[in-house]
DNA sequence: CGCCAGGGTCTCG
DNA sequence: CGAGACCATGGC
């Protein structure tokens, strides 16, 4: 009945884009790559693959405008890397991670999915948001996928149901959050055009949402670039990379370093930084195979 | 088995 | 403001 319903596809030429390093860098937890080396995943109510052969994607799903906006093919990357600070530590980064890209995600699925990040592991957020997916999502046409819930599916589920998903102790912010927002104590469309602090503070008012999680949801969903967020292994590598390793360096003043010393896309460096050293283990490991 | 994970919140000094 | 306890659970 609707065109969107129609399969598409298409060829899009890219610079500087690697799929591989964007969709594996903890940004986003609903894409699996499969082994013939398509990227398969959920992006609203369509399921999204796509391939990569050296400068072009090959994309497939319905509503490519969709795809468009979220992996934001028109940025130019070579401008905002330009901006990192050229000391060694970013170098190597953006070396090993090159094509690195910040998406640009749908808010209350990002902010959901970072309610329940917190201490956990990648590999485990993925379950959870899956778990979600499953248990209170709605089942993709002609797929076993399912679409990720939302606000009002949340907020009308309950507290045991969310703990089914593996959400533990996170279960009840989660809970909190998608009714205070389904009763419309906070509308995630006005961040959109608050400034940065303003943004963070509103986020804040989320019971299970801090200052990282914050960082995060404006980083991932509102394209703020200047958002950092520092969680444990960026604090390990701040650290060791910028201070030596000294005693004494409070959190206050890293987070004041993060601000003034990583450029306007601080929080894009950030990316690069996490992942080149959430990766540095793995590819010890291969190397020394 | 013990340590750690893309933390937040509350208490206490 | 800062340190510490506590919150559950699973990967390694």
């Amino acid at each position: 009945m609707e065109a969107v319903l129609q399969r598409q596809s298409e060829t899009i030429r890219v610079v500087d884009f690697s799929l591989d390093h964007t969709l594996d860098s903890g940004q986003a937890f609903r894409w699996r790559k499969s082994t013939d080396g398509a990227w398969k995943g959920v992006l609203g109510n369509q399921v999204v693959i796509l391939h990569q052969s050296n400068g072009s994607i090959h994309v497939e799903a319905n509503n490519l405008a969709e795809v468009a906006s979220y992996f934001q093919w028109h940025v130019n990357l070579s401008e905002i890397v330009a901006t990192f600070p050229s000391d060694e530590h970013m170098s190597a980064a953006v070396q090993s991670c090159w094509g690195l890209r910040l998406l640009r995600q749908d808010p209350w699925e990002c902010l959901a999915s970072f309610i329940a990040s917190s201490t956990k592991q990648i590999v485990q957020i993925k379950q959870i948001v899956e778990n979600l997916s499953r248990s209170c999502g709605s089942r993709i046409e002609d797929c076993e996928l399912h679409s990720f819930p939302s606000v009002e599916a949340v907020a009308a589920s309950t507290q045991e149901v969310l703990w089914n998903c593996k959400l533990g102790f996170r279960a009840r912010n989660l809970l909190a959050t998608a009714r205070m927002i389904a009763e419309g104590k906070v509308d995630l469309a006005r961040i959109d055009s608050m400034p940065s602090a303003d943004a963070r503070a509103y986020l804040c008012r989320l019971p299970g949402v801090g200052e990282k999680i914050a960082n995060c949801v404006l980083l991932f969903a509102y394209g703020k670039h200047e958002a950092f967020p520092i969680d444990v292994w960026i604090e390990r590598g701040l650290r060791q990379l910028y201070f030596r390793g000294k005693r004494n360096v409070t959190a206050k003043r890293l987070r004041e370093f993060s601000q003034s010393y990583f450029g306007p896309h601080g929080g894009y460096a950030q990316q690069y930084l996490f992942h080149h050293l959430r990766t540095l283990g793995r590819r010890a490991q291969f190397e020394s195979a």
